[in-house]
DNA sequence: CTCCTCTACGAAAGCGCTTACGTAAGCGTT
DNA sequence: AACGCTTACGTAAGCGCTTTCGTAGAGGAG
């Protein structure tokens, strides 16, 4: 019987050039033991035929993968969108491809797509993403990503520490520190954080670099009103108007992170507040937008790509005795949002 | 011997609820003709042993996948970030994972992804982005998609044509007209248009657009100067440098994406232009920072997560004699980027 | 020429699952 | 009681590869 319309498999390919089957899978995949000669007229063959190899069948028998995940909280956050291209583009380059799943910042979610990537048995799993304060919330997730590791799975998370796995950690706490102190050096003293919410471990770090900053600078960090919201451009605009109502006499905004920065420029500007001239803003991460915002954002730049990239290099390499913890510096950018404080 | 170390197989789980692996088989995958106790004995034997189905075992012996395949240009565009969540987000709620890739708009590039996921036997793929005006570039792409989808495999593209599969069209053109009209109706007469490669035929056809409108205001739109650079933020800086040096009179920008146009935003700020006091500045697409800009970014709403998502409910569907054709309206969204003509 | 060592290749045993097919038991009919 | 039909389950044949092991043949040493 003939197979039609279907793809070739193995088989065909190793009848088409007269060999065995055994020998058409050495030669295609680069297995040493076939002399040159036959392997080209394999591969040959493969080629005329169309041939490309199943590989769920490669996976099945070989037990391994060239597919990795990539956990983030939201895909159409331009903080995790960009990581996920520093990802794909070294994936791509590695002949791997990934696979993405989002979880919409919930940790049910999140330990529910890490199972489905070890039931895909991806070869490597990802994680990007802030982790959660609470151990309690952080305990499935560890459990499963231990058990993976366990079994012989590769881990690497960017931006997220208390998994036990290799790294990739941005100087969040530096980074927060650097932008409290620009603030300060402008002369602000009136100032409001702008802040996701703070069981995220991103967060907490960040506001305990801009609380050095203001001890540093002789200040009681607690007499800085922190406002929580979500950590999304819609939260920073909600914190701006808590803040035009319960602080009003602010003239500096320190918020968390780019997108609620972005929010609260939005909020200032329909509000009739100028940015910098009433109000300093600042953000964290330098999303690609922030420059192009008016004024352009303040911020601290995280090189989100690279850490991508770099997160996939450590799952590549072959693990460590221990967790490897790679740092990632984070560099302030000052733009136009920030100005010196008004008098 | 113990199998140390390793996952459990469904052997195991038939085995520790005493019975057959079809049955186990059955139980956990809902097949019918198997008894409600049985069924339950079965999936608790699973819980407890944490058993999770090979995947890859899954898809060889049923020939079918889970996964589905995405293509996009560049995942850190928010023009694509936004398609993507669209498409994970029904994906996990069918409980499929996707598996992306992006090609960084080269038609080669794109052509061997589309071929990795046939490799990789997904069940479905999905292609977002523009396709190629010329029928000679777009050609080997069609036909790799010609020979996944005879072989069975299911194919949507959103904002292509010219593929033969089902498609998610957006009103490229009617958009086009929109914007246009939008802006001659404020007395624009000195109107430049800041286009991506003609090559694209998303550019072609919003330019198309944007040419009907002119015509039916009885200008000549060959009068209409295209200055044409990058689909990118940079490439609308690049642009705008260009209409400073050789159209200094225009009153107004059509930028045929908002990646673009946030570029021109930034560069006629930067040039010291008031926006929309000496030239007004129209985008395409809206994407989520399109409203947070300063100004608001005028645009043509699409909305692109469900684009991804219309794009994936296709795809799932049993295939049509002929390939489906889902038109979505492009509506105007008129913010602040756009005033009168200045005198 | 015999013996041994390589090298190049083939045969066949899985990898972990689905599913077609076979069968035994239960039940209603006549 | 004999018959068929349905339901619930087991047996076993793959799915398309990789990889271990075995072997034939070439070539070198003695």
């Amino acid at each position: 019987m003939v197979r039609t319309n279907r793809s070739p498999r193995l088989i065909d390919v190793a009848h088409a050039s007269g060999v065995s089957i055994a020998t058409a899978s050495r030669a295609l995949s680069g297995t040493p033991g076939v002399s040159d000669s036959v392997a080209e007229k394999v591969r040959q063959a493969a080629r005329e035929l169309g041939y490309v190899a199943n590989l769920h069948a490669r996976s099945l028998a070989s037990g391994s993968t060239a597919t990795i995940g990539l956990v983030v909280h939201e895909i159409g956050d331009p903080y995790f969108s960009e990581i996920a291209s520093g990802v794909l583009s070294l994936a791509a380059e590695h002949g791997r491809t990934v696979q993405i799943c989002h979880t919409g910042r919930d940790p049910e979610a999140e330990v529910e797509q890490v199972r489905s990537l070890v039931a895909n048995r991806v070869g490597a799993i990802l994680i990007a993403g802030s982790g959660f304060v609470d151990a309690s919330v952080e305990a499935p997730m560890r459990f499963e990503v231990q058990r993976y590791a366990e079994a012989g799975g590769r881990v690497a998370v960017v931006g997220r520490h208390h998994l036990g796995v290799d790294s990739v950690l941005p100087d969040n706490r530096p980074g927060g520190r650097a932008v409290a102190e620009h603030i300060l050096g402008l002369g602000h003293r009136r100032i409001v954080v702008v802040s996701g919410t703070l069981e995220l471990t991103t967060v907490a770090d960040r506001l305990e670099g801009v609380r050095d900053a203001l001890e540093a600078a002789g200040l009681d960090a607690d007499d800085v009103p922190v406002l929580e919201g979500p950590f999304t451009r819609e939260g920073g605009r909600e914190c701006i108007r808590r803040m035009l109502a319960d602080h009003p006499r602010t003239t500096a905004v320190i918020a968390l992170n780019d997108d609620m920065a972005i929010g609260c420029l939005s909020q200032l500007r329909s509000s009739g507040v100028s940015v910098p001239g009433q109000v300093s803003v600042s953000g964290f991460d330098d999303v690609a937008v922030a420059q192009d915002l008016s004024p352009g954002l303040t911020t601290v730049r995280l090189p989100m790509a690279e850490m991508g990239a770099r997160a996939l290099t450590l799952a590549l390499k072959e693990p460590g005795a221990r967790a490897r913890r790679q740092r990632v510096p984070a560099e302030l950018v000052v733009r136009d949002s920030t100005g010196p404080a008004a008098r």
